[in-house]
Parts: C-alpha cells; structure tokens; sequence
DNA sequence: ACAACTAAGTAAATAGCTTGAACATACCTC
DNA sequence: GAGGTATGTTCAAGCTATTTACTTAGTTGT
C-alpha cells in the first residue's frame, strides 16, 4: 500500500539505472511509437544510455520494436512500443451491490471481464467468492498463456495510508478488514503485486495512468453512487494520489453542503450524500433497498417527482464539483458511478452548473473539461490494475 | 516558479549526487545533531558516501561539526548541525491592508522584521516600495554580513503554475500581474532564486518546511482575512504544494457553504466568505473599509451583534475546516490570517465544530491536531523565504 | 590501569553506470 | 551515385557509490 516514500530519498547507481529505465518504460508506454532519439531528447539523457537501457527492456519483453519512421533529413528511427502480449494485470472491485474484476494488458487494455450482482455479506464470503472469480478468469485463454504481475482490489471506503486495511465501508457495514489477508490463502498461486485501495482512487489512477498521447496534469475522479467519493490523481510519471493521514482524502460526500440540512447517516446534517447519492434518491423516492435503482426509475423517468428529485440532485453534483474545482483545481474532471447511468436529468443540472460557475473567479480563461465516463462498469477494477502496474514498474520487483 | 518537474524524470550521475547530498542536508536540518552513522542508517546509504557527501558539505559552509554525542558502547558519533550563520533568505508579502517582510536564517529563525500599512494601489508602485523596504532589511546589521541565498514573495490570489503570474488578486483589484518582473529593476544587485506564490500556499509550505523534529506528513494552512485562502503541503522532503492547473487549488473561500446564500463579489451565491471573511463581517455589521477591522471590533466584542456575528462566521470556518479534513484530510490543520485576532468569541465555535465532527466518519481514532497561529504577522512572508531555501537545497544552482 | 570490545568514521581499491567520441547505418536530396 | 543528415551502436573514459580494511574514540570488565 502506498508506498510510503516519506523517509529520505537518496540512492545508489542502481538505483539510478532502475530510475532511468523506469522512465523509458513509461515514456513509451504513454506515447506508443516514439524513437530511441525521441526519449534522449525529451528525458535529458545521453543516445547511449537510452540505447543500452532500451536494449535492457526489450530483451526482458517490456518493449518491442516497430516499423522505422518517416525520416526528417537523415537516418529514419525506429519506433518502439509496450509489448502488450507478454504480460497482464488483475483488478477487482467489490461494490455494494455487485463483484467487478478484469484482467488487463499492460496498455489497459481489457482482455477478459467479468461481473455479477453479489451483496457483501462478510469480508470472509466476499473474499472467497472473488477468489473463484479471479481464479475463473486467470483460467480464461485471453489470458492463461500470459505472464501475471499482481492484483489489486478497489473497496467502497477509506483505506489506512500504508497498510492494506480498510477502516470502513459504511454502505458495507465493514470494519478495519484487511481484505488482502482474506483473500491470499483462496489464492496461493497468485504472486506478483497486491494491493488495495479506495475505488474512487484507484478509479482516479487508472483514468490517468491509461491514458496515452497529451495527458493532463492531474485529474479528479468523482464516483456517484450508493455513496459519493472521489480521488485525485496527479503527476504524468507514476501518478500520486492524495489519500490523506487517515485515508480520508475525497470523501466528499460528507462535505456540508447545506448547513442545518437533513441528517446524514455519518450523524452529522446537510452532508452531500443527502442531497446527491444512491441513497438519499432512494429515500426521497421511497425506493427499497432491494431494488436494483437503476433499474427501478427507468420507467419512471418522466414523473413530475422523479425528475424533480433528480434534477436536485444533479444541481447538488454540480456544486460539489464546483467546490472541488476550488479546492483541488484538477486538470480534468472524471464523472463516474452507477448515478450515471440515470441519464440526462441527473447529469444535464450538474455540467450546466459546474460550466456557468467554473469561470467566476479568473474570467474565461482555459477551460477544466468535465466528462461522463460511458460505462463505469470496469473503471474501478480496471485502476486497480492500473496501480499494480505502476508498482512493478516504479518499485523494486522488476529490472 | 513551480519548477515543473512534469517531464520525465531521470538522470545522470551528477543527479545522483546531488540528489544524496539535498538528501543528507534535508536530514540534519529536520534533525538537528544527526551522526553521520544516523543519515547512513536513515537514508540506506553507506557510510562512505555519507562521509564524502557531509565533508562535501561542510566545505561548503552549509554544516558544521557538534559535540560527541554519548557513546552506545563504541566511539561516539559526532554531531551535526545546519550552519545557520552564514546565509539568510528574503521573505516578503503583499497584503490587503500591509506590507510585511523577513529576513531569515536557513533554520527559519527570524533575524529580522519589518511591516508597515500600506495600501496596494498599482502594482508598479507596490514592487517600488517593496523593493525599497528589501534593501532597508538587507543593510540591516543581523543580516548584512550574510550571504543572500533569493527572495520570496507571498501575493493574495491565483498564481499561474509554472509562472511568475498573479492571476488575480480580487481584494487588490490587480490582474495578470507579473509582479517579479516589476521588481527586478528595483533590486538589480539581489541574486539567488526569485519565486512568487500565492499567500496561503507560501504559509503552509513554511509551517511544514521549517518544523524540526517529528514532523507531519501534509499540512493545511487556512487563512482567514479579507478573504479566506487555504494551502496544502505534503511530504517531508521538499514538501509538494497542490496548486491546481489554474492555481485555483486553495480558493476555499469560493466553495459554495450555503446553496442559494447571499451574493460573493465573484458572482456565485452562497460562497463561504459570504458567511466567513473579513468583508463579510464588515458588511453585516457595517464597518467602513477604511477603518482596520479588529482595532473597530476590539472594543465591540461585547455588543450582542458582534458576538452572534462573530459566532456564526466562526461556526461556518468549522464547517469549512471540516470539508477539507474531508477533502484533503491533512496530517495538521493550522489556522492563520488576520481574523484569528478576533479572539475566542470567533475561533472558539471553529475548533468546536471541528472537534465536534472530525470523527463522525471513521469513529474514534487518531486526532487531526487544529492548531491556531499566535501571531500570524510573518508566517506568510516566512514561508515564501522557506520556498527559496527548498529551491536552493533542491534545485541545480548548488554543489 | 590495562586489555578486550564496540561502534563511528576514513582511505584506497573496486564495481557499475553514464558519458563522449568515433563509427556504422539508413534514408533523402541533388 | 555522391553528399548530407539524423539515428543508433561501440568502447574506452570518467565519475559515483560500494567494499574492505583500517583508524579512532569511548565503554566495559578484570
């Protein structure tokens, strides 16, 4: 977990090498087809180091060779590539109504998916029917033949900085579990990287780490469902995430919003989550727990009540996000979660609202895009992944 | 500004060095009286290297040798300690109503102070009278004999990242300022690094930079004054900053507390310094602009209006504070700015409610520690001159 | 008081990484 | 097809951290 960097950072000629191979690696992997030229330039280094240390990745398999590229006066380069074939990731996300979980190439890709709806009972259930899962997948063809480098779980909750152990996942009823220590003895043979995290955080990694070409500085994940979470992601080379001393970092939901509003189930009054959340939708339009609610207001969409509640809701989204905007600044807002899907009364408020008021403070100047995440279904699981890559890459397991 | 380590990060052998010196000179600084058997421990180094890297540093004047600490049954290590008399950085800030000034030693003592009123009309002006106040501070006897390592100067408002641009300082009036660029002419003989960052951010990195000791992982500073700014700094090295794209990380004072609240000067309803910032204050209780706010409040802290005034901006501060533990959650929490002079009638109701709330999510665990600045005079223009330190120590310009 | 012990710090040889310069390669233009 | 230009490789050289052996300084035990 967290990879507490926090003591000095010095090192030795190993150290060095990792560092500039790590950054090879990574400077391919965000901008695919780039020559060995290309990243002396850009990194700072020597054409003899970029060679040798390319030379190093591509015997390992990390890297592969492409076709040479249009010349520009002298000697055409040679394209380098992610070998995408050789390994793959796992990540799974444990939501409140549903288990998540992908298997991934290198480039993010989605080789082989799977869910189905499943309420967490105890951590002790939910760990060994994701294990079968896992294990089912790793079975699959898209993947047997592949090289594994770890495993990463997403949990509705904050997770304790450093430890893998989730404090507590309200719309779980889950206390201080230390989900990874359930899960290992149902999967013996999975070596490699494991870890945990906050799924809006894991969310808010792999939408960053992904992504490939020009990409934004930092970006803010926000993850509307059951609950409202979210997760920023910063920094192009392994991306930070800001989890906070307690792991409470993002957890917006319980931001006031309305002072003296309704009563939250934290105890505290006019949290968001009262105004825009699963279950507060849920409460205001007397919808049982054990429908499905998307499933539910599909129907109902053009109820006077329906559209009402949601358009609040929405509004509520806008602002929140707008207060994120002013206290995070991200460079690219990333709207997430199962809330999604209800559609544009829900969204329309929110985008109307965050785009009339992001520009109060300097004028017009460039705009923070907001965007809607077509099928969040994956997301989660698929930043797990995204985390455990960057940890073989960065950390010390690999070179 | 910002030095924007966004590309790839590698390097060479001299990077190397450099990084494990700024390492080993990091550590005696947090730790006054490390032995060089300490930082080998501490920082995974040798005891050679560390032994070349201190000699390195103490012929350069940045250490100096102690006493033999106590033998743990073999020869005692010798003491270490930063050489805090031989350079001095400037800090300075541009406020709504004064100008203030510092000058420092590397350990962040203050060797030197001055502030007086003054009213910011242009910028051009504003950098004249600064520039004339810095060299008044520099030819004064605790610091002339010293060698200036830069300049730092503290502004109210946006700052674009990764330039030396103020975006806008609403409670000034000023746009777009390239305030470094003003000063320059004015100061032809200071060298060393120049930065410019916005008030709050500059205050929070100096609160985490210049702690000795055990010393929290991130820090939020709130600055409540005219206005109501906050910044964050993370990590024990050189602490990061969360600016923002835009440089709006911070700007806490427009995150809506109240959905369809008064008016903000930004246009927006409901914005927290509607309910808690010096010119919210001043128009509820109809206090002319001209007048200084806590010297025309000092004898009204009786009155009924004063005190229900004061007691609601107070609680709505908490409120504040509560969202950012549940935004940025923050290892420390420390409170500043002109208002906090207003005494209990207005702090006590913030750390009340924050006390009150701050464990709602997770139950009882590990406090976040609120603390209020006594004297919150310099803290400002001191952590600007603590950015210069950090970009000296960090940056190419030494060893 | 003196030897044995322990840990801190230093010196010189060694290992390993990046570099610099010369060289081979591949495509373009005239 | 010759000259030009930029890419990529090779290998000796330079620099940094390490290893190993040694010196230094204080503690403990007899």
């Amino acid at each position: 977990m967290a990879t507490s960097y926090h003591h000095q950072r010095a090192g030795d000629l190993n150290f060095l090498k990792r560092l500039n191979r790590s950054a090879i690696l990574e400077m391919v992997r965000r901008v695919p087809g780039l020559t060995r030229a290309d990243i002396a330039t850009q990194a700072q280094l020597t054409k003899a180091t970029v060679g040798s240390g390319v030379q190093s990745l591509l015997n390992q398999g990390w890297l592969k060779e492409g076709d040479l590229q249009k010349s520009s006066g002298g000697r055409p380069g040679r394209a380098l590539h992610l070998n995408d074939d050789r390994h793959y990731l796992l990540g799974a996300e444990v939501g409140v109504h549903r288990l998540r979980l992908v298997a991934c190439a290198p480039s993010g890709k989605v080789l082989e998916a799977h869910h189905e709806p499943f309420i967490p009972t105890t951590p002790e259930s939910t760990a060994e029917r994701l294990a079968e899962l896992l294990q089912q997948l790793m079975r699959s063809p898209a993947v047997s033949h592949r090289e594994n480098l770890g495993m990463g779980v997403a949990l509705p909750g904050p997770i304790a900085t450093g430890e893998a152990l989730l404090r507590r996942a309200p719309n779980l009823g889950w206390r201080d579990v230390r989900f990874l220590d359930l899960l290992n003895p149902h999967l013996p043979e999975l070596k490699g990287v494991w870890l945990m995290d906050n799924e809006a955080k894991s969310a808010a990694f792999g939408e960053l780490y992904f992504r490939t070409g020009k990409t934004p500085e930092s970006l803010l994940y926000v993850s509307a469902g059951t609950g409202i979470g979210s997760g920023m992601a910063e920094g192009s080379h392994s991306p930070l995430l800001t989890r906070g001393i307690q792991g409470l970092a993002g957890e917006i939901g319980h931001t006031i919003l309305q002072p003296g509003g309704l009563y939250c189930h934290c105890g505290n009054r006019g949290c968001a989550e009262t105004l825009v959340s699963g279950w507060s939708i849920r409460a205001v339009l007397g919808i049982d727990d054990k429908d499905d609610l998307i499933q539910t207001l599909g129907p109902r969409l053009q109820e006077q009540e329906v559209i009402r509640t949601l358009r609040r809701a929405g509004e509520a989204l806008g602002m929140l996000i707008l207060n994120l905007h002013h206290t995070q600044n991200p460079a690219e807002i990333v709207l997430g979660g199962s809330l999604t899907q209800l559609g544009n009364t829900f969204l329309e408020p929110a985008l109307t609202y965050f785009e009339a008021n992001q520009h109060r403070l300097l004028g017009t100047t460039q705009r923070v895009p907001l965007r809607v995440v077509e099928d969040s279904t994956f997301v989660a699981a698929r930043g797990a992944a995204a985390q455990v890559l960057a940890r073989v890459i960065h950390g010390p397991e690999l070179f």
